[in-house]
DNA sequence: AGCGTTCACGTGAACGCTCACAGCAGGGCC
DNA sequence: GGCCCTGCTGTGAGCGTTCACGTGAACGCT
């Protein structure tokens, strides 16, 4: 790579200093029109950029954020880095995402971005045991953290995500409208809070209406739709008998369809299948699923906002950001006959 | 955030000159025994971390690796991203990934990340009119790129991508050899090399085999399932008979799947169909969808070395490199019985 | 005329690091 | 003793910016 042209370049070819130069491209300070002009000529015939890093170094932060999600495959994460993204560069920031499959992978990837100088962190999904380890200590020193997805309880930390308690309502609700009382429940790890948002609000709609929580109806997953396939399977041999499942996401309710019909129950006249997420294909499945609708565009807006602020305001006060999930009516759930 | 303590804050702790602490951090030129493990004690006690944009600009690179993607959010860039950042990781690198939705946001992104002073660029499925415009100037400049996916023909660049000729022979050569003759296939859109490859494998399958290509039983998708469901529509409405459709991507596949299935037609007895690229649910479908495996992480793996390499050897000559797709038999594809 | 203000620019220093070089021991060799 | 070599360490300079000043010139006011 040629090397590029630095302020310097440009400010003697413009016949100025590097300071008004740098006047010119950050738009702050006063220079004429003229001399305006001609420095802004110059920088576009010479295809002047600023050198980020060495503004970096002089300014001490680097408008970089950092992301640390345990996969960026999966299409929640996916989806919420992909619109953290775009309004990070909005902000003027960039985002350096990377993946911590594993706990132990965590600090590593923590420390090659703190070597980065990242002005601050969105962490996604944090593995449930390391979830305080690593950053609590970061944010006591200052550190700008948002958590996204799942979000440690009693600390005093930023966090952005769906209202997961108001979507276990809303799935179990819908259920009951349509008549259905035996309503079997798919978790995810029950070290999630997410998971556990989502069966407390559950439970919550069970008790408004009356109906009593069965924990023989519960079966824990783990996301996959493996794991939804199993849990449905053992769910059928139990004998406890059910006209719907809620599945705590698409990918579960999917496997519990798959269950299903090869037990050779009918969906969803013999049994209704409500999901969580609202997956690409959601719609396409046989029958489309019904789903809770997560805002994942919006979270990682938000995320990325409050972010920006915390590191533009440093004495900012933590804020719990909750977007409520929205139902999407699909096929996979009918009224009950009884 | 308070601020971070400099080499020369460990300098003057460790009772060294800055250059003996950054020989230690750096692990090059002699430090003797005693003096090392004072300046590593020091270091850990002072939690120092080497500031990474000091660093860039004496050193003139930033081991930063940008990647442009129309999504991040699409399963296959996903994956390639996912891997490419582990991998560029293990290297040294960071990745930063940012999105281009439409052709012009191309620009301004590539801008941004030039501002950073990428090393180099992973370019991803880039979007065809604009696929020459923005790069190849900076290649000719010097700049490191290396394209996935869809690769320009007759240019001297590096590419990493899915051998999809001998994805698109396999599938049909698949079909073929349960006995299908009559075999539609739905593509991706026309000014995406991929799309034309596998279309190509797809010809020379059915020429090897004797059996004559039939245009009416192309039909042109944009690799959504609802541009599947449509093709496959307008397939049954042409009446023109087909036991067999050869989806170039698994969305699309999906999208068949329903047409067929809402026209009465049973899978995979009456039609086959098989996809491409084996997204996660893919075996959850109804019938289990049989499909051509893209080598993704390999893809992303790959397409960083060749991007490091090209970074630490400029006169290294522009490589294409193509990893084969593997078939995955499932459920929806059976013999024709004539 | 003398003064203060504003405008439009320029200059030294600093950010944290690495590179190239220099210096100073100590050891081996003729 | 004088020489070179090797091992270990320190020093000046510079990477490309921005910040905090400083400096004229022009202007308006008393």
């Amino acid at each position: 790579m040629q090397s590029r042209p630095t302020i310097m370049d440009v400010a003697a070819r413009a016949g100025v200093s590097r300071q008004t130069v740098s006047r010119v491209v950050n738009n702050k300070g006063e220079v004429s029109e003229p001399t305006r002009d001609r420095v802004l000529a110059v920088i576009e015939e010479l295809g002047y950029r600023p050198n980020a890093a060495a503004r970096s170094m002089v300014m001490g932060r680097t408008c970089t954020l950092g992301c640390i999600s345990p996969s960026l495959i999966d299409y929640t994460f996916a989806n919420i880095i992909d619109s953290a993204q775009a309004e990070a560069r909005r902000l003027g920031y960039f985002v350096l995402a990377g993946s911590a499959r594993t706990e132990s992978e965590v600090e590593p990837l923590l420390e090659e971005m703190l070597h980065r100088q990242v002005d601050g962190l969105l962490v996604l999904n944090p593995h449930a045991d390391g979830r305080y380890r690593h950053f609590l200590p970061l944010i006591e020193k200052g550190m700008a953290v948002v958590y996204l997805n799942n979000t440690p309880r009693g600390e005093a930390i930023s966090s952005v995500h769906c209202d997961d308690r108001d979507g276990g309502y809303q799935a179990t609700r819908y259920l009951l409208d349509l008549g259905h009382t035996d309503i079997a429940t798919i978790l995810g790890p029950g070290n999630e809070e997410c998971s556990l948002d989502r069966l407390d609000g559950h439970r919550q709609a069970l008790a408004d209406a009356g109906v009593r929580y069965m924990a023989e109806l519960t079966m824990q997953g783990d996301w996959s739709a493996t794991s939804g396939y199993r849990a449905t399977q053992h769910l059928l041999a139990a004998g406890r008998p059910f006209s719907a499942i809620f599945a705590q996401n698409d990918q579960m309710a999917v496997g519990a369809t798959r269950a299903l019909r090869e037990a050779g129950r009918r969906l969803p006249n013999d049994v209704s299948v409500i999901g969580f997420d609202d997956i690409p294909l959601a719609s396409y499945f046989d029958p489309p699923l019904t789903t809770l609708r997560q805002p994942m565009r919006e979270t990682g807006e938000r995320a990325v906002q409050l972010l920006v602020e915390t590191i533009q305001n440093p004495g900012r006060e933590p804020e719990q950001v909750l977007i409520p999930a929205r139902l999407l009516e699909r096929a996979s759930c009918a009224p009950w006959r009884s």
